[in-house]
RNA sequence: GUCCCAGUAGCUCAGCUGGAUAGAGCAACGGCCUUCUAAGCCGUGUGUCAGGAGUUCGAAUCUCUUCUGGGACGCCA
């Protein structure tokens, strides 16, 4: 339990109940022992008409009971105390699946647990506390975050949310790459522009910064302070500028994501390492553990020792270290910090880089397993049906500032977190502004504003939430087919969070959030919740209640506003 | 050449630790506003799950292989 508040949901509380019977009834039945019984699914079929829950027990027990499985089958469903599980009918179909119908009463209960824990609903305590440490983003500080980095912006945060739901302790962090030549470039870039801005002919670096922003910091400069830093030495110079840029490029980007509705917990430089001697500290652990070598005048890491394709540099034989050198000594540091599992978010342009760095994780002693990388495809932004086009060497590139602008918050961060991260993500830019119904966010924002409206009118009218223990409310006038399956959606939710959290995928979080919403729009046209009828009015406006504090928590999580009107 | 990701309905994508007749949204067509918001609902059609072979009682899912698209293969960061 995490601080006492976490209990389990009546839905997973049922389905325990069933795993637990039919284990037994196994038992009972003289199939098998206890631990010989094998791995089985117990799931929400596809199909309605395969029941509320079915199980492949049957089959996946053949080979121990050394029977056929619908014969084994038999065996169980008349072994099986279905009262207790509260299963009204049970049956067996197809090669041997046991299809279980819920006697549904018991579902109304989930309404109680959702009214009672507000915000918190959907938490569980999968992950069981579990220090968890991700990072994402990360991007140089020399420019603006542009679409791949939104995307992993918008990723990183559904996932914190949905583990920090799950129970993890989830620690959002940042990797300032503020130590290597970029810093120098970007500090050169900077100097061009203020000379530039200045009326002198002067040239950019040739790896300078091209973006727009660097072009204000020389006008800036310039206005606020003239010819001042022409006169100083070269040397002063650079290093000013090289402060001065970084300054600003922070500064920028946490608005940015601030902005876009993600806070960070640390921000951890890599000036840092090298100042608290962390670097050649990594090289001198990595040669203790055995995997160091000198070589051509250069130090290497034995990574292929544990799969990497070939060794890797960790010093140049100009004795400066390679940028994997700090990135080792970084993640030691996450490690030294107490974290049990690292997260790292990247592009699909650094999917490369994942070998060398478990290998030098390995090398120090952790699992493999204990850090995890998750990989986000590439984002290709269309507008009026064609691709735009985007250029790396004059920095004209769609930022993730344009986009909160020209698209919104709410549209932007849905569009990032709905597909899978192994997907190319195709951003159309005309379907997320359009306020149509082609457009999803509105979809699921409008069920929300719905309920809304429904419970600010029943309160204009005087009728109010009784306590759920008041005897007045009579839930279990809750039975038609819409309602039932939506108190099954909200009774599912603190699972799906733990599923989200177990496949590192909060992209689930958008389905299930949909699917909630297509079923309320659905009940909300199939039935009235005001009416003459005032125990039904209770009943039901503590169903839309409960929804309604479902889907907003569902959106809570991905980082999408649920509206009170549209 | 090696490695990674993808290839599923007209389009964009779920499903992938093997399970029943492969799903959703959009687009198309036909209905539904005297009613708590029609940014909604109801109904209709769509598939060689890229091709081939294998493992299995059972494969979109696992293995091998071919093809196509994208990305990565630095003593760059």
């Amino acid at each position: 339990m995490v601080g006492g508040y976490w209990k389990m949901n009546i839905v997973e509380k049922v389905k325990e109940s069933i795993i637990e019977g039919i284990k037994q009834a196994v038992v009972k039945a003289g199939l098998a022992e206890v631990e010989q019984i094998p791995v089985f699914v117990l799931e929400v079929p596809k199909e309605k008409s395969h029941g509320d829950y079915a199980t492949n027990i049957a089959m996946q027990l053949a080979r121990v009971a050394k029977k056929a499985p619908r014969q084994i089958a038999e065996g169980i469903v008349e072994a099986f105390d279905a009262k207790k599980a509260h299963v009204a009918k049970i049956e067996i179909a197809g090669p041997g699946f046991i299809n279980l119908f819920m006697d549904q009463a018991y579902l109304t209960d989930v309404i109680a647990e959702v009214l009672a824990s507000g915000e918190s609903y959907g938490r569980t305590n999968f992950g069981n506390g579990t220090k968890i440490n991700v990072e994402f983003v990360s991007a140089n500080p020399t420019g603006s975050l542009h679409l791949g980095h939104a995307r992993g912006a918008a990723v990183g945060d559904a996932l914190c949310n949905v583990l920090d739901m799950a129970g993890f302790d989830v620690t959002r962090e940042y990797y300032i790459n503020d130590a290597g030549n970029q810093i120098a470039n970007l500090a050169k870039s900077i100097e061009a522009r203020y000379m530039q801005a200045l009326g002198k002919d002067f040239p950019m670096p040739e790896d300078g910064y091209h973006g727009q922003d660097i072009v204000e910091f020389g006008q800036e400069l310039a206005a606020e302070s003239g010819d001042k830093y022409v006169l100083m030495s070269e040397e002063e110079r650079f290093q000013f500028f090289r402060e001065y840029g970084l300054k600003k490029e922070l500064a920028k980007l946490k608005q940015d994501l601030q902005d876009f509705g993600v806070e960070f917990d640390v921000w951890f430089s890599e000036t840092s390492l090298y100042e608290a001697g962390a670097v050649p500290e990594i090289v001198e652990k990595l040669r203790e553990c055995g995997y160091v070598y000198e070589q051509d005048g250069a130090t290497w890491l034995r990574s292929t020792e544990f799969g990497d394709d070939k060794d890797r540099v960790l010093i140049k034989n100009d004795g400066s270290y390679t940028y994997l050198t700090p990135d080792i000594a970084y993640h030691e540091n996450k490690f030294s910090r107490g974290y049990d599992r690292l997260i790292n978010i990247w592009g699909a342009d650094h999917h490369g880089y994942i070998p060398r760095m478990k290998a030098a994780m390995q090398s120090l002693g952790h699992d493999a397993e204990q850090l995890h990388v998750i990989i986000n495809q590439m984002v290709s932004l269309f507008q009026g049906g064609e691709k735009v086009k985007m250029s790396k060497r004059t920095g004209k590139a769609v930022t993730i500032r344009d986009l909160m602008e020209e698209v919104g918050l709410d549209a932007t961060r849905y569009f990032f977190t709905m597909r899978s991260s192994d997907a190319h993500l195709d951003f159309d830019m005309d379907l997320a502004v359009s306020q149509s119904n082609e457009n999803p966010v509105f979809y699921v924002q409008y069920a929300h504003a719905r309920m809304c409206s429904i419970l600010r009118k029943a309160e204009d009218e005087g009728i109010s939430l009784k306590d759920i223990v008041d005897e007045q409310v009579d839930l279990s006038l809750l039975s038609s087919e819409k309602e039932l399956d939506l108190l099954k959606k909200i009774g599912q939710f603190p699972e799906e969070i733990s599923l989200a959290a177990e496949q590192y995928a909060p992209h689930r979080m958008v389905r299930y959030v949909h699917e909630l919403a297509s079923l309320f729009h659905s009940f909300y046209n199939a039935a009235h919740v005001i009416t003459e009828d005032k125990a039904l009015t209770v009943a039901r406006l503590h169903l839309v209640k409960a929804v309604q504090i479902t889907l907003g928590n569902g959106l809570r999580l991905i980082g999408v506003n649920a509206p009170e009107k549209m």
